[in-house]
DNA sequence: GACTTATCGTGAATTTATTCACAGAAAGAG
DNA sequence: CTCTTTCTGTGAATAAATTCACGATAAGTC
């Protein structure tokens, strides 16, 4: 499997690349590195994790690049997600339109109010929390996104693991676990803000 | 100054300790790595940078700790902060109230769109993004919080460091500059959802 | 007060990540 | 066709981060 650090600068690489797909067909990793503020060593010591042969003087082929990455990322097919907790933040999410062409079907909304279930306006199906396991498993979705307040984060991403999901990306600041070979990651807002003022 | 990653999980631990702080006096290494995933090995090494003196076998005492913490990362006063776009994901951060009690003044909202701001309800001041400059002076603004599509990002940015800010959190999906004196912060959520399934 | 136990602090060992240095490949110029 | 330039790929060197091992300390027990 590939290095954490180096995982996660591919996918950064990946986004970018789909960014800039309509320019020049090339990109060097001098190029790269300067857009996400690394060095070009580090981008080619991590793109060679990928056995991808491809010299020149005039970098690496954006098309290429982009379908080897999205081989080794398994970012070639979209994956079915949901969203649990309909409230400010999961509500935005829902509607943020760009996950699907970023490759992220959401297919589900949950939430444990059902008058918000009634007024919520979207293109996407939402139900009652007490629905998740029948429609994960139904829909076959395998990421969960959690936006509900922190009390109940750790009872939703056990739910949402019995149902069969894969991966979690957890945006409330709880603290919550996961068996081993199930995926989770952290999007702590105040965490973040608080690692940047003491960068300052 | 402490070592990235050590910084990055202090500031987890110093969260933790503001939820826990009501439950008994001590915390150990060892439950502060169950909660965070991490090992008591790794917790105490962190912890040891501070040069933080507590022996026993109760643990840490969390008033302490919290208040070395709290020194050594500089996130003893609250920071002065800004949002700049009030669109779905900018407003719902602007009437997050939590951030207040974690330390974070959001003392301004800015947009580009006159109808938004004359349209937004909220307790704390908005205004045109064209006042942005003015504001942050006038209101000595350390952090701004960028929730503009990405094709303003870089602008908002430029600006906001013009205009005297010390660090940025950037919710945009855009790779932005600043000059390396300015802490930079991404929080690219289709980056953090790929690398979810890239590690499925 | 001696004994037991849970916990910390930290130097040393190990693992992981980054950086360097340079050979090799292709594109373009003359 | 040869020379120059601009890239990549990668083994070796360096740096950073994590893990281990264990002595030291204080709380609780008898
Ligand atoms: N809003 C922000 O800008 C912001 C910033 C930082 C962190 N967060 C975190 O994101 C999470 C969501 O924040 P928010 O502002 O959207 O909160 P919110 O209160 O607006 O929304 C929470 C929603 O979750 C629903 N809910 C509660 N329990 C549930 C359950 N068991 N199952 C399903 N749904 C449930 C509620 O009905 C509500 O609709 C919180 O954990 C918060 O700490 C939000
Ligand atoms: N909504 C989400 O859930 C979500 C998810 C992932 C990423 N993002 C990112 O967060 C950012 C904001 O997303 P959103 O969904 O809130 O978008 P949005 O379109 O709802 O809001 C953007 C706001 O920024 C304002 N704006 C545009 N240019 C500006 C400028 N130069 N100065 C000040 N204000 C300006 C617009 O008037 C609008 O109100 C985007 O970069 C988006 O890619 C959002």
């Amino acid at each position: 499997m590939l290095p954490t650090n180096t995982a996660e600068r591919l996918c950064k690489i990946y986004g970018i690349l789909q960014m800039i797909k309509k320019d020049s067909g090339y990109v060097s990793s001098k190029e790269l590195a300067s857009m996400m503020g690394t060095t070009d060593f580090t981008i080619r010591k991590d793109i060679s994790a990928l056995n991808l042969v491809s010299f020149g003087r005039r970098g690496y082929h954006i098309g290429e690049l982009s379908s080897v990455l999205g081989k080794a990322l398994q970012l070639s097919r979209p994956y079915r997600s949901c969203i649990v907790g309909l409230g400010r933040l999961g509500s935005a999410l829902l509607d943020y339109e760009s996950f699907r062409g970023d490759g992220f079907d959401i297919v589900a909304g949950f939430d444990s109010n059902i008058n918000k279930i009634e007024r919520i306006r979207t293109q996407i199906a939402v139900y009652p929390v007490s629905e998740l396991d029948q429609v994960v498993k139904n829909k076959s979705i395998e990421v969960g996104i959690i936006a509900v307040p922190h009390n109940s984060a750790q009872e939703v991403a056990t739910t949402l693991v019995k149902s069969g999901v894969k991966g979690i990306l957890n945006f409330s600041p709880a603290q919550i676990k996961v068996p081993s070979e199930v995926v989770l990651y952290n999007m702590d807002f105040t965490s973040a803000l608080r690692f940047v003022v003491s960068q300052i």
